[in-house]
DNA sequence: AAATTAAAGGTCAAACAAGGTCAAAAGGTC
DNA sequence: GACCTTTTGACCTTGTTTGACCTTTAATTT
């Protein structure tokens, strides 16, 4: 497989789903032993792959008995306002190709876009695609997802 | 044989014939080390061989793991004069709102796409979306609508 | 109960490992 | 010689891994 970040992200990710709750609890220190790595590691894993944006929550416990938990968040929308205002929180004035492909990734994975819907919108957002200098090409990526998920859920109550 | 170029393009494509994904993945460096040249020799490759107008997406990942991927696009002859014709009006390097809006109407009309997929493709390509001043938004315009066209035949078995 | 110690997890920056860009130089072609 | 394509190299950006040092909390001792 790839990288070991990958590697200890499909593990943690199969753990999750294998668990009813969509919660898990690890130990930071047994996980890093487990794939022979620094424990700085997985705060690397966990801030790139399980953020907020990405549909994760991760909070954690120091000190004797401490633990990392995992908790993934479904999405869970009713109506177009509340729709806005997960965007603003996920998607920001500025949005790196890196989080908005984690956002689409997470709206197919619900169960909200069909695999054709996040074909097309992943190819927009992406950097060779929108030929534009830096600052400028997270706003526009930002506004464009915005817009294209907004679509969706345009003349859809509930 | 041919320049370097062509030998480089003609070994990527043996490649890919050969696997049945229609889609390679390799490291621009051992690739440059393998032909014994500089590393962005490759990515001349990439551009003048395996544009997307040849058919050809390449994507990218930088840092430690990193790698390109080349994906062939599954165009079959049955689809082929279609997507053709597309190209032409939106291969244009800049591209209108309303231009735009008569294409994504006639691939919804042609039964090429749903109407939740039009409703994205129109979102993406509104001119509110598209926050660029008017040289600009064009340009961008038509990139974005060949990169969501070429998206949906990606994933299209022949 | 307070102080101490041990057992977690957190932060940050440096080192490392890719790939990208751009312009200049070199080769061909008419 | 003018023009186009190819080749090279210097410099840039992004993603990963490691380690030294810090903070918080629980358990133990006094």
């Amino acid at each position: 497989m790839g990288t070991l970040t990958d590697q200890i992200e499909s593990y943690l990710k199969q753990m999750l789903a294998g668990s009813g709750e969509g919660l898990i609890e690890i130990q930071r220190s047994w996980l890093a032993q487990m794939f022979s790595c620094a424990p700085s590691q997985i705060n690397y894993v966990l801030t790139t792959r399980f953020s907020i944006e990405q549909g994760y929550l991760v909070e954690s416990r120091r000190g004797g008995g401490g633990y990392v938990r995992i908790v993934r968040l479904p999405i869970n929308v009713h109506n177009e306002e509340q729709l806005r205002k997960l965007l603003e929180i996920t998607l920001g004035e500025s949005l790196s190709q890196q989080a908005g492909e984690g956002v689409i990734q997470r709206l197919f994975e619900e169960g909200h876009l069909t695999d054709r819907e996040s074909q097309i919108m992943r190819a927009a957002i992406r950097r060779e695609t929108l030929a534009l200098d830096l600052p400028h090409r997270d706003l526009i990526r930002a506004n464009l997802l915005r817009a294209m998920i907004l679509a969706l859920w345009q003349g859809m109550d509930s």
